[in-house]
DNA sequence: GGTCGTTATATTTTCTCAAACATAACGCTT
DNA sequence: AAGCGTTATGTTTGAGAAAATATAACGACC
């Protein structure tokens, strides 16, 4: 393949995983990385500010994927002790660690075809 | 990870593999389709025709593929016998070739990845 | 009871990408 | 020379997604 590229320019193998339910996405990397960022502060505001994202997607992600889990990934509390917050179920800490394990498969393969690609 | 899934709905493990350079895309799914497609038609604007995508789209991507490769994948010509055409060169065959076996490997994988998910 | 920070939710605005549209150039064919 | 179907290229329009904005509800705490 390598014959094939531009000498001059950096190429790179790239990709993207998710599982998706019949109409809508389920898990991807972002998805996850928004699980894990809940898990650490314990509020969907404070991960969507760390994320660069606006509070409302990340609200609208975290309902898209407790719709379509067999239970609830994010248990959410309105009002409380400093205003309520998130955190990830023990079904979400599963998701988190299944996932994650097969993102780094998948990275595994990337590396693997990209020596390949090299030479 | 079937059982943190929702028993009524039907998921599926999907995903996406492409080159990139440094500033833009170089081969991916969607560009592979494009090749054979004018490799079989010999034409830009059939080919778009047939991928219901505008012929403007289908040229910027072939300028796209021929400026990042070392030698260009498709050889067109403005004028002439039918108005012109286009041809995929010997080193597009070998793109299509490589590219489509990489594809073939990366279903291979996400199959298999699907198997452990399920059970 | 008022304050606070959060979740919950709807509406409006902005951004981005592809489609649509519009021409020109090209070179065989008649 | 005119016609044809294609490549070549710029501009405008449109649709969908994400961001921004706005409000309400919630419940502990002072």
């Amino acid at each position: 393949m390598q014959e094939l590229l531009h000498p001059d320019l950096p190429f790179r193998l790239n990709g993207r995983l998710w599982i998706e339910g019949p109409t809508e996405r389920f898990m991807g990397i972002g998805r996850l990385e928004l699980l894990e960022k809940i898990d650490r502060l314990g509020s969907i505001s404070r991960a969507a500010q760390e994320m660069q994202m606006s509070y409302k997607r990340a609200w609208d992600l975290v309902t898209s994927m407790n719709q379509q889990a067999r239970e609830p990934l994010v248990s959410t509390q309105a009002g409380g002790k400093q205003g309520g917050g998130a955190v990830v179920t023990e079904a979400g800490q599963q998701m988190i660690r299944e996932f994650t394990a097969l993102q780094a498969r998948f990275q595994a393969f990337l590396a693997e075809e990209s020596r390949h690609l090299a030479q």
